[in-house]
DNA sequence: TGCACTGGATACACTATTGTATCGAAAAAT
DNA sequence: ATTTTTCGATACAATAGTGTATCCAGTGCA
């Protein structure tokens, strides 16, 4: 509510941020409403107060309120398929493979922490949401194939044995998440190692 | 809408339910209910309308759904304990007592898989209410130790061992959960031997 | 400089939800 | 048999949330 006068040189009073600032912020601010309250929780309003921008600028850029939940699911799944990369890549180097791969993972940081709780809404959405199951499902494939690659790349003989490789995988991500449930529950255990390094040992083990 | 006659020997009309069974029909229909739509989004009115009451019978029952929440998870606890306690009375006297927990642990039924879409919604809820994380952290080590005794009595020597044992409950744990998480995304997965057998093996062949 | 367009802000109508106050029928007590 | 208590049903008021229509400030192009 500032009188706008006019100003040669100094920069812009409200220059209008770009689409695609407005889209990601939109999203930023919905990883926090959804992790705060749910998803039914969250209103489109919170959404849009964390966010900084009102109702218009929401429907101005997505459908519904599905519609960003899944716009935010792509991201995360975008980036966590951008670290899986690089610590495949990273692991081919090194000669302790299997730690750097568990160490990777183990990142019980507050922004890894929100997003496991977004995770677990994700799931459960997926759960009664045939549309998102079929999503979802396709979406952890694709993950569980990439730790399948990295697993084989420092145990070659996996390869030739894709069932036993399968159930490495399941085991894995199961551990994983249920890991971070425990961690979530009790950050208490953040001080212990990683459930995965004992798997880990495990893996290098098998017969 | 049956116009009232006098009736000598029939039963009454319109028998009043105990007060225990209208907890427990709100308390199963918010199962259904919670399952449906998520905590948020199952409202007070949908939960009453599946359990055949109006919303008077609700607010004379429970404080709000916060309440009836909470009922909800204390009965499926307290059924799970005691599931856990005849499993374990019964692996005492089994010659395999290993292979008889994972099978009474696997129940992949539609209402287990239902119990586990709020067993994820408990644990979000969770994450996210300091009360309700106290309580669910409570009733967690509950389990965890219960389970701690049921490996312990066919492999004494882990009773020396309290660090390891408490890893691996935490695995099974872990690994039962996230198994749940990737039945109910994929029920082809229920064709396939449990997780829990590889760990189980893994376990009685620990040194 | 002017003009059309993009897109975020605001207002509005409509619905859903919640909690409470009140009512009345069944149970229980005397 | 009559009174009292209990408790589910209904009505009501207040609030919150949704989607759409409209408005208007910036932006880019001519």
């Amino acid at each position: 509510m500032i009188a706008s006068g006019r100003n040669v040189t100094a920069p812009k009073r409200t220059p209008r941020p770009k689409r695609e600032e407005v889209r990601a912020r939109l999203i930023a601010g919905a990883m926090q409403a959804f992790a705060d309250k749910g998803f039914a929780g969250a209103s489109i309003d919170y959404i849009c107060a964390l966010a900084g921008f009102s109702r218009g600028a929401f429907y101005s850029n997505f459908e519904d309120k599905d519609a960003l939940f899944f716009a935010l699911y792509d991201q995360r799944t975008d980036r966590l398929y951008a670290r899986l990369a690089r610590v495949a890549q990273m692991a081919q180097q090194s000669d302790n493979p299997l730690r750097l791969l568990v160490e990777q993972l183990r990142e019980p940081d507050a922004d890894e922490l929100r997003w496991d709780i977004l995770n677990k809404e994700f799931i459960v959405h997926a759960l009664r949401t045939p549309a998102a199951r079929d999503r979802l499902l396709a979406s952890r494939a694709g993950s569980k194939e990439r730790l399948g690659r990295i697993l084989t790349s420092f145990r070659p003989d996996l390869a030739q044995r894709p069932d036993l490789l399968d159930r490495l995988c399941r085991m894995v991500i199961a551990i994983h998440e249920g890991e971070l449930t425990q961690l979530g529950l009790d950050p208490d255990l953040a001080k212990q190692e990683s459930l995965l390094t004992d798997m880990a040992r495990w893996i290098m083990s098998l017969p």
